[in-house]
DNA sequence: CCTTTCGGTTCCGAATAATGAAACAATTAT
DNA sequence: ATAATTGTTTCATTATTCGGAACCGAAAGG
């Protein structure tokens, strides 16, 4: 049940990385034969690479039990990516002034080809399991972000990754069909916002909007998420205005963010 | 000034994740020529490694600006990582209710290197997501849970570690000599415990406790940090017992982790 | 005690991918 | 117009990787 992304997995590196994306997809270390139990690769080969995986720290192998488990090298770049990001460093201040003022969860996400990455999140004050965490992947056509995402992408982009959802009814109210989502996401560029009525958790519901650049490019979303037993889609709904000024604001932060020592403007470049 | 660690980039992957890694090291998105400038690769062998690197969504290349920045699919691989990680998922819970009794910042620590590499964090007022302070590296010989954890090193590894500290006298109070730095280390190991004494940061100071396993191996470190305007040393002291339990909760939940449906039980497996 | 199996590692000729000097293209200064 | 700067492609050469098969050591089984 391996959610593997498309891989095009050509070069050397591709390779590699695939055995690595393997390895995290066990959730736990692992054994050299359970890796090549559902391996593409030849034994020797699959041996070469963990190797070389190994040496370049980006799998640690534990000599006493003989297994492999991702390496800490991952977790440092990570840590470059998340700052690199536009998004999320110059998002930060603003969930948590969103935090503070509903006192309700609070998403960042962006989009990874088909499906919705969360970068950063605050909890509640009274916290709630929820399936996202910073870092995680979650679907798009059925949760809020992905629904507010998927909204304002080009045609071309979205007819490219409608067609990869899995539809997967979660719950009575999933949209199951390219048809369904289809008309939601009409309405949703009507409206300029997003709901997640229980669509994917039951009981959790969520009001998302998209983070839009100047030029009306998609850069990612933000939500507000409680569950139906403390409040209803309507009394978040008057969070929409707070939302909205929210992304924009973090919109010309991350536009900015780009240049700010630079001599050319962002009005200069455009197109 | 980049904090290069060492490489020993031989096989194909080894060379682009150096490049991987230089690309990190500029803090912003970079154009050709910037990462050419001091690159190693001659100009037609980097633009190959680039453009694999892209396809492989570890970098993303903006066509508009003509710049790469580090890809999601790290962030991704992160999060695994993370969850693989043996400490920081079984931790989570311990770091909450110290941060709860305590009032004050706690942190989680494993060594990377010679550096020490924070997993998690919880601050008194707020949450703090993952990868805004998690993940970041700093030094080994100046601070609580690095001095925690060199001191619980077998000799060999230390002796490997102690010369590659930089000794950067940051305040009055650092440990800039590796004598100093081994006496201290003698303490450490007699009392259990190691104090940040200002060592890193004026009026920052803290007490941390390494996390050890049954067999005395050395797995990380947790700590209490606070200034020396709200607290002292000697009432952070205080906490010494609830650090090293909760040390003690975390390296028996790590190390049940590993077998949660595996037949042979850790003390089977012992040497 | 010998044999087989199983998990892991190493060999080496063949197959493949990486290399990098140099040419080329596309902008941007002079 | 000319030069310079930046980014991209080509292609013969070179270095790596591939992977079938053999090998090793420990445990299971006869």
């Amino acid at each position: 049940m391996t959610l593997h992304t498309g891989h095009k997995s050509s070069g050397t590196v591709g390779k590699a990385l695939s055995v690595l994306d393997q390895v995290a997809s066990f959730e736990r270390p692992v054994r050299f034969n359970d890796v090549l139990a559902d391996s593409p690769f030849p034994k020797a080969t699959l041996y070469r690479i963990l190797q070389n995986l190994v040496t370049e720290d980006l799998l640690t192998f534990d000599r006493k039990w003989q297994t492999y488990a991702l390496g800490v090298r991952l977790v440092r770049l990570a840590h470059s990516a998340w700052k690199q990001s536009s998004l999320a460093p110059v998002a930060r201040p603003h969930l948590t002034s969103l935090s503070e003022k509903t006192g309700e969860t609070i998403h960042l996400a962006q989009l990874d080809g088909p499906h919705v990455l969360y970068l950063d999140k605050r909890d509640a004050k009274r916290r709630v399991t929820m399936f996202s965490e910073a870092g995680k992947v979650g679907p798009a056509y059925c949760t809020g972000v992905g629904k507010a995402m998927l909204a304002f992408l080009p045609e071309d982009e979205l007819q490219r990754i409608l067609p990869q959802q899995s539809y997967h009814r979660f719950t009575p109210s999933t949209l199951c069909s390219v048809q369904e989502l289809t008309d939601e996401l009409g309405q949703i560029r009507q409206h300029g916002f997003a709901l997640d009525r229980e669509d994917h958790e039951p009981g959790i519901i969520c009001v998302a909007v998209p983070i839009l650049s100047r030029t009306r490019q998609m850069m990612g979303a933000i939500s507000i998420t409680s569950t139906s037993a403390r409040t209803s889609l309507g009394k978040l709904k008057k969070f929409v205005p707070d939302l909205q000024g929210a992304a924009c604001d973090i919109a010309a932060a991350a536009e900015y963010w780009r240049f700010p020592d630079n001599q050319k403007t962002p009005e200069a470049m455009e197109i």
